[in-house]
DNA sequence: CTGAAAGCGCTTACAG
DNA sequence: CTGAAAGCGCTTACAG
């Protein structure tokens, strides 16, 4: 492969002034960039990534540490990361961190070390002395699902309370009466934003009751247990807003084991709006968030303050949708 | 960050002697070894891959290049694959091609621009000349799911035939004497293997027809579809076996609609074995693929071409396995 | 606007 | 076993 020698060499310049035209930093005579792009262009000369990264600190490259990629809420964020990356020219690392702090330090420890431009932190356990680490060191990062108090950098997170209500109102509107709560784990804005949204819009009414509100651990099997100990306290449950979509599929599952018909008994409503929510028998409502514009977004923002070098800490809200399908609408699609 | 150099003053050594102890290629007296290993331990020294990178040609990453991380296949793919790259500290590179062939070369071009270690294509659309691009290079890759016949590198697939010899008799085996297929995209060849395999399965039967195989694309939309046809030419059908999950999934929906029971009237079975077919109703029957394995193994061949400088073009075949559900045995699990 | 030169932080023959 | 030195291929003040 060609090198920025045999490229100066070829158009009669030095190294630095192929170097300058490559990055269009400086100015340049016209004349001269002309004849080192036809040099690059006759030598079909690639800048090197990695001489670049060590003159210049920068890889080109974005690190997403995310919790699970079998988790189904991740591959759309993930997918919009990459798509937008790979428009600007940046390549994505993945980094599954199961949601322990240590393994998200070890990441930033091991990327660090291969100057990667910033991180999208898409997991909940990042600790607060990492995140300041990095912010000393001035590399971006963008994070996703955090709290207001966090280290200042940018936060993207969708409306999970105004969400939650949305679900909930849904439901009063489709008849409900005794509606139930399936919350995921308190250390989660998410869960937590949720459940607040939920007592909002449930507060208030006649059959309501705080034993309507049962824990869950955002997975399918917990919503099934939820589901059965609802059962047992509430003869009259007929709605069921579970915090997330997989504990709804269990939810599903479980009053079909019983017999109890859904919708006409029951009404189930999700949130997130992954795929899944498809598949199910009947088909699940949920409250949609775009998970794949935040990656996106969430790309954008990086390589702004990247190519930038300004560091912002603004709080991004994304509007959420109630997605009506058959497990809440009789005959709905 | 301390340097190479910091670490040598301390040490009292060379750079060539640090570097030497770091990198335990070559031997190095037993107790200046100690004082390197202190004054790294008391620097907190750890190496600049990048500029490992640039002298050494590697930089401790390896790129997954697979068609997209939505299709549930790739993700326990993926997760195989950075679960083993991970624990042999290297750092995994994403890629979503969508089976477009230019995709595949722009990545591969971005990339060796950044050192990568070597490629896992899982994608079914790269150019042999790009394969033999790599080769050339003695840049290591392995290739998921491509024929025998392609480039020298390690192949990894799963024995796609016997998984669809396996459905057909299961679905025998269930009392089906009329079974179809729902075969997918014949210029890949897990579709065409199982579409073979279903023939030397079914092809003796009494009720075999060919106009029981019946074209799809691998998602769900065409499973709906091609069962909708089936329907309108085999009023005894009683058996489909479809190419993949997301397929069957669609065969579930269309026979649901049209108020047909499965298993009592009809058996599904499909092939892959993704999260999705635990959550049908009813569950569905499959032949699963061990996919987090074929990602873990792949990842450790490569590693293993990485390290050693040798490259090999072995073919290895994995056992897949019938998981009987609820869409074939009726009260099965 | 342009060039010579130092520097990024390692690895690796080459001597000794 | 160990060190001095060249080299990996860029970027970027510093002069001019």
């Amino acid at each position: 492969m060609a090198t920025i020698r045999d490229v100066a060499r070829l158009a009669g310049v030095s190294v630095a002034t192929v170097s300058r035209v490559i990055n269009k930093m400086e100015s340049v005579n016209p004349e001269t960039a002309g004849q080192v792009l036809k040099a690059i262009e006759q030598l079909q000369y690639e800048p090197n990534a990695v001489a670049r990264g060590l003159a210049g600190k920068r890889m080109g490259i974005i690190a997403l540490i995310l919790p699970d990629i079998l988790n189904p809420f991740f591959p759309a964020l993930a997918r919009g990361v990459e798509d937008v990356a790979h428009k600007k020219g940046l390549t994505v690392i993945l980094g599954n961190s199961d949601d322990v702090g240590l393994k998200e330090s070890s990441y930033i420890k091991a990327l660090k070390k291969k100057y990667v431009d910033g991180f999208i932190f898409a997991s909940n356990t990042i600790r607060e002395e990492d995140v300041e680490g990095l912010r000393k060191e001035r590399i971006p990062i963008v994070l996703l699902d955090r709290g207001l108090d966090t280290a200042s950098c940018a936060v993207i997170r969708s409306n999970n309370r105004q969400g939650a209500k949305l679900a909930v109102r849904h439901l009063i509107e489709q008849g409900c009466r005794s509606i139930a709560h399936i919350y995921g784990p308190q250390d989660f804005i998410t869960a937590r934003e949720r459940l607040l949204g939920y007592e909002e819009a449930a507060g208030g009414l006649k059959g309501y009751s705080p034993s309507l509100m049962i824990p869950g651990n955002f997975d399918i099997e917990s919503g099934r247990k939820a589901v059965e100990q609802l059962l047992a306290r509430h003869s009259n449950l007929d709605g069921i807003f579970a915090g997330n979509d997989l504990m709804a599929v269990g939810a599903l599952k479980a009053l079909h084991e019983r017999g109890i018909r859904v919708p006409e008994q029951v009404k189930v409503c999700g949130f997130d709006g992954i795929g899944l929510a498809e598949i199910t028998e009947p088909e699940l409502t949920t409250i949609a968030q775009p998970v794949y514009e935040m990656g996106g977004l969430a790309a954008r923002i990086l390589i702004e303050e990247i190519e930038s070098g300004i560091r912002d800490n603004h709080l991004i809200e994304l509007d959420v949708t109630l997605v009506p399908r058959k497990s809440t609408v009789k005959g709905g699609s």
